[in-house]
DNA sequence: GCGTTACTTAGGTATATGTCTAAGTATGAC
DNA sequence: GTCATACTTAGACATATACCTAAGTAACGC
């Protein structure tokens, strides 16, 4: 059973912005420097590297600086925390005991329209 | 490929916050009443309410109001727009046609350590 | 070494978010 | 009809978030 887990926390809420998942669409296409990533996004750099900076946090990128040029990348298993999360409810809603009484609650329902 | 799509936001931002992964948790395991809900979450109801609005906002659970009563379910393949995204970008990764280059490179770099 | 490039840091602002208390409203029970 | 129940609405407030500009710093490249 899952329990409270803060880093699902930074890690759903850093998918919550359009900005950041397509920064995630771009670099599971493969690793990007930071000027790359910024380039489609009208948005000052110092904002820009603050939507970076919530990946990182998240555990969804890495990134390492050679020189003056950082790189990015996608985290290994990224998007596993996330995708397992909603597996165990969507496996949960699925096995429930009183899913038939359900079904049978809306099909009478139905024909009372 | 998926566009942006505003409803992500919503979806995901309210994925963030653990009062609200407690409520779809519950909710997964059988519909229930507002205070039902409320009651394990040590919070005034109206900021409760708050967080229900978010998960209907975002299409994760829908209500119906009976009497007094208010009844919150788990909406009908709630989790699904989340988990597509998520598994598309695993699959975009999963596909590069670079992996393998990185794969030597880090082989590569675990050599020289 | 000097200018250019590629970030970084500092500091500011506006809006959104998560919380509260107090005061409704609508139902159900007696 | 009156009282308790189950939300709802209204309004306030503190912190977080998403953005900005301006001014660093630390490599390259000639």
């Amino acid at each position: 059973m899952s329990k409270y887990d803060p880093k699902l926390d930074q890690c759903f809420s850093a998918l919550g912005d359009p900005t950041r998942r397509l920064i995630l669409q771009r670099l599971a296409r493969g690793e990007a420097s930071v000027s790359e990533l910024a380039e489609p996004h009208d948005m000052a750099l110092p904002s820009f590297m603050e939507h970076l900076k919530k990946l990182e946090a998240a555990g969804l990128v890495t990134s390492k600086k050679q020189g003056r040029t950082r790189t990015c990348e996608l985290a290994p298993d990224a998007f596993a925390p996330a995708k397992d999360w909603l597996s165990e409810q969507s496996e949960t809603w699925e096995g429930r005991l009183d899913r038939f009484d359900d079904y049978v609650k809306n099909l009478m329902q139905e024909r009372q329209k």
